[in-house]
DNA sequence: TGCCGTTGTCATGTC
DNA sequence: CGGACATGACAACGG
């Protein structure tokens, strides 16, 4: 049954998404909202009563049978969980959509060069050759996408995708669908066709499983589905790219910032060599610049990460989605796009040391392994570059500073050629400024151990979750029209177990045996309810009109219980809520097996049934204490019978509480998850500022050291000579005066304190 | 078969 | 003091 419940519903789904194609308009909710409960329960599975999303106000707010009882809450529900797992994520930073939007570049560079050149001039410029020259060394499985059978593959994961509404994450799993596709080959295609597509993948290491990285073992995401329907969003790419890098300097290097950012990103990944185009890139004479520009970049795009967060679409999820089953160590930092876009692109480049000592100076983490698996100089050289860079106090915001420690590092050849043994003065600036790029270091390195992947897995498989939602739990659905009819059918067996019942139900705690027992005879009655109680809900509003008592319950508690019971007291209600309850009152033994799986629901329903409670559960629970007690005595009742309804109170009571409670628990994660969001947002900006900040500083450096040689040249002494370099140096006051001293005094006053010796002209 | 998420339930504490 | 509620903990269940 569920085999053949299954079949149809595909198969409706298929003939439906075929009917469109040829241009005919099928207009599912048509037939939803036509109130057929079989169709609706075989094409939409079982209700949302018996998937476990009841989260009772918004169930409340179901209008009756016009709404999908899935429409609303699920979407919510789907979200909440997807935020709930960014929650669980919060301790990492997330998977940038942008960046996996920058890899579809790479790949689109190959697929579609000739859109990528057209479209991406900037990208192009630099990156064309050296992707090209990347994607033809990659090793990885994604060289395989380009291929004309994964192109088919691709194509068949997106139809099935869209055919089968609760496979979405199965379909990106090869080996979940190697199964699905064993156990269920007729369904979808004939076996000719599925073999066909298993030798491709299998030949390929296709994007039905996630792939590895061949390199470093990291497991890449899948770009299949993206990059089948993204030929346009190769322009969005790159239009992301711009809106990411929006400094016209970094506009110019577009290929730096992707690399910049692979670099990092691939940390961890000791094996692959540590290169850059940069050094081919971009003007020699600015080393720092790029180092600055790289680390806007990689600011700037986990800031758009940052943006992004909120709205991660499914595309985007689908990239993160690969990322398998959470590897949960550093190296799942490369599990993300740019990871993958590392592998290749590190392969023929080296690593810029000389463009961005500094950075590995200051990101010792960071670029830990990378520093171990190259050839890079000790970064020490290049530390005080940085440091220096920082300091360029010009406005002798911070008194008088040593010109010469800012902008003549060496003075020795008198150059501005800096080699960085000149010993230069603390700078309080350049204090801040390192312990600030220290932090961001820790962030980003932070950020980079924590990884990605995982959390854009979780969020994909939630997503992919809200996809399947219709089917979900639908291999035991029990409500089955043949099991329907059964139940229908069937005699009271209720009364005939109430013997049995009638003690340890009194009681309210049953053992396993009883429950088992329970099952077996009346397993049919709750697999049915769960079905009935569905329909309950779904008309809970109409209802509430016939019966203004059930009012009490949305106004007491917002959460959905059964209504079952309430239902079962009730025969004038609604045809098919009144035949339900016919059916459950008579539950039978003859319910098929299948049934038993519900046997969870309404236990207590099933006791005070057999108990011959003559109310019902509802209100048992959610009754005020005073009209509780009017009901209880109006109706004569055993004891057992009293202390089985002050159970089913309890319960009832404790089971909405715990409810609310966790309800309650994952609202507040969510708005914690909310303001971490915030505050990473605020961070990717701050950080963006600071990068500007530093960039802007060391322009006025550069143009200092200009002018400084500038002027220092022009100094003459007494007799006519020039300054030689090596002896003096240009000092700035605090008065905006700029005097020329001995570098003795200089070294001097560096030890000591500032001991302001004018010695020479003023300027 | 073990893991994990969900749900119901109990015990306990608080209001 | 009893009832309602909140919550941690546990077990059962299903995927």
């Amino acid at each position: 049954m569920l085999y053949l419940k299954k079949y149809f519903t595909e198969g409706l789904i298929q003939f439906t998404i075929l009917l469109s194609l040829i241009g005919v308009r099928v207009d599912v909710d048509t037939y939803l909202s036509n109130q057929l409960p079989p169709l609706r329960e075989i094409i939409l599975g079982p209700s949302s009563a018996y998937t476990q999303t009841q989260f009772h106000n918004l169930r409340n707010t179901l209008d009756g049978y016009g709404i999908h009882p899935k429409s609303v809450d699920l979407d919510h529900f789907f979200t909440t969980r997807r935020l709930l797992n960014q929650v669980r994520q919060l301790d990492r930073l997330s998977v940038p959509s942008t960046e996996l939007n920058t890899w579809l570049v790479h790949r689109e560079t190959e697929t579609v060069v000739s859109t990528s050149s057209q479209s991406s001039p900037s990208i192009t410029l630099d990156n064309g050759a050296s992707l090209e020259d990347i994607n033809n060394i990659d090793s990885t499985p994604f060289s395989c996408c380009h291929k004309k059978e994964n192109d088919i593959d691709l194509i068949d994961i997106l139809w099935r995708q869209d055919i089968d509404l609760g496979a979405g994450r199965e379909v990106f799993n090869y080996s979940n669908r190697q199964k699905e596709s064993e156990e269920k080959p007729s369904l979808l295609e004939s076996k000719d066709r599925n073999e066909e597509r298993e030798s491709l993948r299998n030949g390929i290491n296709l994007q039905g499983a996630p792939p590895v990285d061949g390199e470093t073992g990291e497991s890449i995401p899948e770009q299949v589905c993206l990059s089948s329907q993204t030929s346009l969003s190769l322009q969005e790419c790159l239009r992301l790219l711009e809106a990411t890098f929006p400094f016209g300097e970094e506009a110019e290097f577009p290929a730096a910032d992707v690399t910049e950012e692979i670099s990092v990103s691939n940390e961890e990944a000791p094996s692959t060599s540590q290169s850059l185009p940069l050094g081919s890139q971009l003007p020699g004479d600015e080393p720092q610049l790029d180092l600055e520009q790289q680390w806007q970049d990689i600011m700037a795009i986990m800031e758009l990460q940052a943006m992004e967060v909120n709205t991660t679409d499914p595309q985007t999820d689908f990239s993160s989605a690969s990322a398998p089953n959470g590897t949960t160590d550093a190296n799942t930092v490369a599990n993300f796009g740019l990871a993958t876009r590392s592998t290749p692109i590190n392969e023929d480049v080296s690593l810029h040391q000389a463009s961005i000592p500094s950075c590995s100076q200051d990101f010792p983490q960071i670029f830990n392994s990378q520093l171990d698996s190259t050839s890079i100089p000790p970064p020490r050289a290049s530390m005080p570059r940085l440091s220096s860079s920082n300091s360029s106090n010009i406005n002798s915001t911070f008194g008088a500073t040593n010109l010469t420690g800012i902008f003549l590092p060496p003075p020795i050849n008198g150059s501005s050629s800096n080699i960085t043994s000149t010993p230069t003065l603390p700078d309080p600036f350049a204090t801040l400024l390192e312990e600030s790029m220290l932090d961001e270091i820790s962030l980003l390195d932070l950020a980079m151990e924590e990884g990605f992947s995982q959390a854009q897995a979780s969020q994909l498989e939630d997503e992919l979750d809200s996809d399947s939602g219709l089917s979900l739990d639908s291999s035991h659905s029990p409500a089955s029209p043949s099991s329907s009819e059964t139940s229908c059918s069937s005699a009271a067996s209720s009364s005939s177990t109430s013997a049995t019942f009638s003690e340890e139900g009194a009681v309210g705690y049953s053992t396993d045996s009883e429950v088992a027992t329970a099952e077996t005879e009346e397993g049919a009655v709750g697999g049915y309810q769960s079905e009935y109680s569905k329909l309950c809900r779904m008309s809970y509003q109409d209802l509430s009109q016939f019966h203004p008592q059930l009012d009490s319950i949305s106004h007491n508690h917002t959460y959905n219980l059964p209504l079952s019971s309430a239902f079962s007291e009730h025969p004038e209600l609604p045809l098919t809520a009144g035949k339900k309850t016919i059916r459950d009152k008579h539950s039978s033994k003859l319910q098929p097996p299948q049934d038993l799986l519900d046997k969870h629901s309404s236990r207590d329903e099933r006791r005070a049934r057999t108990m011959k409670i003559p109310f019902s559960n509802e209100k048992i629970i959610n009754l005020p204490v005073d009209e509780f007690n009017e009901l209880l005595a109006k109706h004569h009742l055993n004891e057992a019978q009293l202390a089985l309804i002050r159970d089913i109170r309890r319960r009832g009571k404790n089971k909405m509480a715990a409810q609310n409670c966790r309800k309650r628990k994952l609202d507040a994660i969510i708005t914690l998850e909310q303001g971490v969001q915030d505050l990473r947002r605020d961070k990717a900006r701050l950080l963006k500022e600071k990068m500007e900040f530093l960039r802007s500083i060391r322009q006025m450096k550069h143009k200092m050291q200009s002018l400084y040689q500038e002027v220092f040249s022009q100094l003459r002494d007494e007799e006519g000579r020039p300054y030689p370099p090596s002896q003096y140096s240009l000092q700035y006051s605090a008065d905006g005066s700029v005097l020329i001293m001995p570098r003795s005094v200089t070294a001097a006053e560096q030890n000591r304190k500032p001991e302001k010796k004018q010695k020479d002209k003023k300027k």
